[in-house]
RNA sequence: GGGGGAAUGUCCCGAGCGGCAAAGGGGGCGGACUGUAAAUCCGCUGGCUACGCCUUCGUAGGUUCGAGUCCUACUUCCCCCA
């Protein structure tokens, strides 16, 4: 597997990046020749990108690392459409002002992996040729390159076929199009490597033949592995939803948590795909074993929370941890609410407060949540429903510790 | 075009003689054990102004004291024949 001269792949390989490549000897020649343009493609699918596309990023991240020129792709036009890959149905549309709206919000999570300064890399919009394409013309010279009954024998559609679900016109296009965005870059900026997950091998492969079929072109494809826990788990859902990175949706605090909660067994695959620490520096937390390994999940946490919202943050977070759980003293910097001291005189129910909380969904989930012990108030279990927080419960800090199970607390302050 | 079957708790799969807030899994959450891990065990897993009330079984009607369950039409999917 590894064996690459281009320090370019042989980072992205010895850190588990590694999924396919279209042709592993021309693109490691190609990068060990010089500056190589690469790009991953976004869709602007949610106002925010989520762990799920972080292994994308720090693709791009390692390539400008070892001297190559990634390009940030903004899928304003691909968005249009939605990608059909392995969806087993059609995803609603989302409207233009939606798109433009996500775009900005994703925008900004790019600027903390990449540097943007003096061309070394780039962001683009596909909508910038997508969007005026006349279609006619489109047609004869793009889409004449391809072939249905190829398009149709895709693993990326197959679901679909398979469950006989309606797969539209409109969603058949997106690898058209995604394609097409290949053969654009390669003509405006020289780009030949796009990278993506697995999932995107089929567009990306359809990208390179169209390369090939339009300008005579070599491209390449480089996809990273599916990411799951160790248990089988999707990468980046929480209970809470998504873990985003975005600050506004998922505060550094929680995303910090997040990562200090990883499964032993990922904690070093992990470390190599998240992290930009030296592979020795990761061998050595990867010799921690039992209670120890805690200390390379809060390396962990802490490196990752870094490059995304900075050393402060990080520290903050690793600091606010460490009191609530190590001292199990109360961290004034818990994420907090709010209630006006008059509620608080007139007698808040401890269920409702769970609920204005967010710590639960329902009143009902409160009562249960209570009657199993997973409620507390300062610490200490709630074990009547009917209760009600009034002044007595305020610390000097004039707050209230609410607390739904171990790890989940939040203060309400009074004013 | 003809014939047969299916849609269930808005996370998923899935049982359901006309009395059902609806079996059982999975997942998730909480508790115990630990190391803020995994595995294991236990509990919970419609809403509410809560010994009662309200809303749920593809959609819309109907039969019935009473319907997820029976009838009719419609929608979507699966299978067989042409």
């Amino acid at each position: 597997m590894s064996g690459f001269k281009s320090d370019f792949l042989r980072v992205l390989s010895e850190r588990g990046f590694v999924h396919q490549i279209s042709d592993p000897e021309g693109l490691d020649a190609a990068a060990l020749k010089g500056p190589v343009t690469g790009y991953i493609g976004y869709d602007a699918t949610a106002s925010s990108l989520h762990v799920g596309h972080l292994t994308q990023i720090m693709m791009l991240h390692w390539m400008q690392e070892t001297g190559h020129r990634p390009i940030a792709l903004m899928g304003g036009g691909t968005t249009m459409i939605g990608d059909p890959s392995f969806k087993d149905e059609a995803r609603k549309l989302l409207s233009v002002e939606d798109i433009g709206r996500n775009l900005e919000g994703i925008r900004g999570s790019f600027s903390r992996y990449l540097d943007f300064d003096g061309g070394r890399a780039e962001m683009m919009n596909n909508a910038d040729w997508l969007l005026g394409l006349n279609y006619v013309e489109f047609l004869r010279d793009v889409g004449r390159h391809f072939s249905v009954n190829r398009m149709l024998s895709f693993d990326s559609v197959k679901l679909r076929l398979d469950r006989e679900q309606s797969l539209s016109f409109l969603e058949f296009n997106y690898m058209i199009l995604q394609a097409y965005d290949f053969v654009e870059l390669n003509s405006r900026r020289g780009c030949v490597l796009q990278m993506g997950g697995s999932d995107q091998w089929g567009n990306i492969v359809s990208g390179i033949d169209l390369g090939r079929r339009m300008n005579d072109v070599q491209l390449y494809a480089l996809t990273s592995p599916l990411l799951t826990t160790a248990s089988g788990a999707k990468m980046g859902k929480t209970a809470a939803g998504a873990v985003w990175l975005d600050a506004e949706l998922l505060s550094p605090y929680d995303f910090w948590q997040y990562w200090r909660n990883t499964e032993d067994a990922d904690v070093v695959r992990f470390l190599k795909l998240f992290t930009t620490l030296p592979m020795s520096e990761i061998d050595r937390l990867a010799a921690l074993g039992g209670a120890e390994i805690n200390e390379a999940k809060k390396v962990l946490a802490g490196e990752v929370t870094t490059l995304l919202h900075g050393r402060a943050a990080a520290e903050a977070a690793a600091e606010t941890a460490r009191k609530t759980f190590e001292e199990g003293a109360l961290a004034g910097d818990l994420p907090t609410i709010e209630v006006p001291m008059a509620e608080i005189d007139a007698g808040l129910g401890v269920l409702s407060a769970f609920v204005r909380a967010g710590l639960v969904a329902s009143n009902g989930e409160a009562r249960r949540a209570a009657a199993g012990g997973g409620l507390k108030v300062n610490d200490a279990s709630v074990t009547d429903p009917t209760a009600s927080l009034s002044r007595a419960d305020l610390t000097g800090d004039g707050v209230i510790k609410l607390s739904f199970g171990r790890k989940k607390h939040i203060l309400l302050r009074a004013v």
